[in-house]
RNA sequence: GGAAAGGUAGCUCAGCUGGUUAGAGCACGGCACUCAUAAUGCCGGGGUCGAGGGUUCGAGUCCCUCCCUUUCCA
């Protein structure tokens, strides 16, 4: 039986590019729609961008454009990634969009209707300079706990004691400075613990397989709270000025962004229904009776961050909206990815650029290969560690897997132009292969593609043994024995194939190059082809390179600078950076161009005898090199900084210091909290170029 | 503070409902081979399974305490 799979990832808060994380996420569920559509299923794989809310609103204005503008600009940067990555979405939208307006305002009347939506009287903090109500994350002040100065409105970073920002000491507001007042205002709210609600929320929870065990527990937890901890409504509203959805009939109020952002994943469904693209998949329904089908699988794919709203408003919202809508089959989580054991962090200079991944001329697939060998089923987070993604991606790709094609296929081409011949018992073979490829289905349907990954590789060790224990290049001198060669050649050949098949949802590309040059397809491979024993081959190319070592070092190099938003994959709503506050007084442009900023490569870096801040740098300039010391012992070891590129204040009046003179000065970010971060140019760059 | 997940060889990870001397891949050492992009095969060294108690004939595997890491607390 063919399924009907709706497949999303979590939409991705417009407000920036992918991170890795991002990246990682949506690797995860295209495996899974590729693998199911070489099982021949149909597959509506879908995305968006997440386009509402505060913070969008608020950096938009910053830079003098319309939240329109910026959302439709980081839109039109998504296609690159996606592509790049080989990320086979059938449809990508926004949510700001009529379709998803329309829907939002339905599925709010419908709730209406059902008596679940009610108003009550909000007292919350007020911005009096911009006019409009602060969340929590916009509010500052001492923490009524341990005192500690400037920590967000929710809660304390030092003594990691949560409150109310009404509690604050001092409160301020980051986007203005000003003393927020408290002001009263209606709120609209879901009902959640309405007893309906909680009643429905266990059995959907409780289904068989729906959830993972993790995530169950998770939202148990929250659903049987009591006392503080009980499940509380949810509000839905936000007051104007607000960049959103209206609510209708509430002049001045709009959804809150998180009520919208799941929507998305039907409006985004609809929109790809209204651009015909399913009728040439075969599917010639309309987009309510697709979405409303009883054996339509509505599955989602999220981070651990939003188990929250997947688990419970979302499915509620859509139980009880009624149809088409259609509460989710199921919602799968995933963990976050670290870098070498570390979070990945913008402020700490750490992470991993999805964009320059590419811009070094990395291989996609690797990261593929690389996040599927190590990605489960279960909520964990994983580590990208560079030694290990090379040494993996080198040993099994290049060494084990493309390696059997390769020494294959010089024989078979060599000898019997390029002919295969299997012997009578080819069906032990075969047999192999099918025990394998249905191991492997199973893996790959329960998302535990690291064990999936593990039988592959097991399998390819076993056709490189078979391959020398027959000792090919023995053989390929006696004329007597080229049938023997001719059929130890062409099983190993098969094997390739069978790897070939059963890798493709991971390396799409190589997959698709195998079928059409070595097999002679015209199409990719289904999942049968698996079983089906190699006519012959066509000439080889190799299939893959090894990752260089220098790429790496170009992938890692320069993030220290701009690297992305870094939070996990995800509608983060309302987690942007505050804008900034307590600047300087303006200057002119002309008082701008006379800090002479120049692009400076570190040739030498060391400590500095009887400092112990400073280390004594050895820059070159372009047109020459320069002493400079730099207060930045604490943050950096000297070794690493040689050859490195950064920032130099070239016009800086020469300065006698007790260990020397200092010819200007490298520029680094910091504030109070502890760190250092040199600047870097982007990769281009060469010493001596001005920066303006 | 409350809760959850995790802590197994240098690295990344398997170890199901407790059962013989704790496994894999990579890295490392040695050997073999040369068809293959120095690829492949064989052999080997390497772990008091976070720490300490307990249950048991027997515990990475169950219970308790503690330490460390990460996350969630809308």
């Amino acid at each position: 039986m063919t399924r009907k799979i709706f497949l999303t990832t979590a939409l991705p808060y417009a407000n920036g590019p992918f991170h890795i994380g991002h990246i990682m996420e949506y690797i995860q569920a295209d495996i899974w729609a590729r693998f199911q559509r070489m099982q021949g299923h149909q597959v509506h794989f879908v995305g968006a961008d997440d386009a509402h809310g505060a913070p969008i609103m608020l950096k938009a204005e910053a830079e003098g454009i319309t939240p329109q503008q910026l959302v439709g600009r980081i839109g039109a940067g998504r296609a690159q990634y996606l592509s790049g990555f080989h990320l086979s979405f059938d449809h990508w939208y926004t949510t700001d969009s009529p379709e998803n307006t329309e829907l939002s305002q339905e599925v709010y009347a419908r709730l209406k209707a059902a008596g679940l939506i009610y108003v009550k009287s909000v007292e919350q903090f007020f911005d009096p300079v911009k006019g409009m109500f602060l969340a929590d994350r916009y509010i500052k002040g001492e923490c009524p706990v341990c005192h500690s100065k400037d920590q967000y409105g929710d809660a304390c970073e030092v003594c990691s004691s949560v409150y109310v920002p009404t509690d604050l000491i001092n409160p301020y507001s980051t986007l203005s400075g000003a003393k927020p007042e408290l002001r009263s205002s209606d709120h609209f709210f879901f009902r959640l613990s309405d007893p309906r609600c909680v009643a429905f929320l266990e059995q959907w929870l409780d289904a068989p397989g729906r959830l993972q065990p993790q995530v169950i527990n998770k939202a148990r937890e929250w659903l049987s709270g009591s006392g503080d901890k009980a499940l509380a409504d949810w509000d839905i509203s936000r007051d104007a000025p607000y960049f959103g959805i209206p609510i209708p009939d509430a002049p001045g109020k709009y959804f809150y962004v998180w009520l919208d952002a799941p929507i998305g994943y039907l409006a985004a469904l609809k929109n790809y229904f209204e651009s015909g693209k399913p009728r040439a998949k075969g599917e010639l329904r309309s987009f309510e009776e697709f979405l409303g089908a009883p054996d339509t699988e509505q599955i989602h794919i999220i981070g651990k961050d939003i188990i929250y709203f997947h688990t419970l408003f979302w499915p509620a919202m859509l139980k009880f909206a009624g149809p088409p809508f259609k509460v989710p089959d199921h919602v799968y989580v995933h963990g976050f990815i670290n870098l070498s054991g570390e979070k990945m962090s913008k402020s700490r200079g750490t992470g991993l650029s999805p964009l320059r991944y590419l811009e070094v001329g990395m291989n996609p697939e690797w990261l593929r290969y690389y996040i599927a060998a190590k990605l489960n089923g279960s909520v964990e987070d994983m580590d990208f560690n560079p030694e290990d993604f090379t040494l993996r991606v080198n040993s099994d790709l290049v060494g084990k897997f493309v390696n059997i094609a390769s020494r294959a296929s010089a024989f078979l081409t060599r000898q019997f132009a390029g002919k295969t011949r299997f012997a009578a018992d080819a069906s032990s073979v075969q047999a192999e292969a099918a025990a394998l490829s249905s191991t492997v289905q199973a893996h790959y349907e329960a998302r535990e593609y690291g064990r999936a990954i593990r039988e592959l590789m097991a399998y390819a060790d076993r056709i490189n043994q078979a391959f020398d224990a027959r000792q090919p290049w023995v053989l390929a001198k006696d004329p007597a024995r080229a049938q023997e060669l001719q059929e130890v050649c062409s099983r190993a050949l098969y094997g390739f194939k069978v790897l070939a098949v059963l890798l493709a949802p991971v390396l799409p590309e190589l997959s698709a190059r195998a079928a059409r040059e070595l097999f002679g397809l015209d199409s990719s491979f289904m999942w049968a082809d698996a079983a089906v024993l190699p006519q012959g081959i066509g000439s080889y190319r190799h299939l893959m390179q090894r990752v260089d070592p220098k790429q790496l070092d170009a992938l890692f190099a320069s993030v220290a600078a701009p690297a992305a938003a870094v939070k996990p994959a995800g509608t983060a709503a309302a987690k942007a950076a505050p804008a900034v506050a307590d600047l300087p007084g303006t200057i002119s442009i002309e008082e701008f161009r006379r800090i002479d900023l120049r692009v400076a490569r570190i040739v030498e870096a060391a400590f500095v005898d009887g400092s112990d801040k400073l280390l004594k740098l050895t820059v070159d300039l372009g047109s020459g090199q320069r002493t400079v010391f730099a207060g930045i012992k604490a943050a950096y070891d000297p070794e690493k900084l040689k050859g490195r590129l950064t920032v130099v204040v070239a016009n800086l009046a020469p300065r006698k210091m007790k260990f020397g003179t200092s010819e200007g000065m490298v520029l680094a970010a910091s504030n109070e909290s502890p760190g250092l971060y040199l600047l870097s140019p982007d990769s281009g760059a060469v010493p001596g170029m001005r920066i303006s």
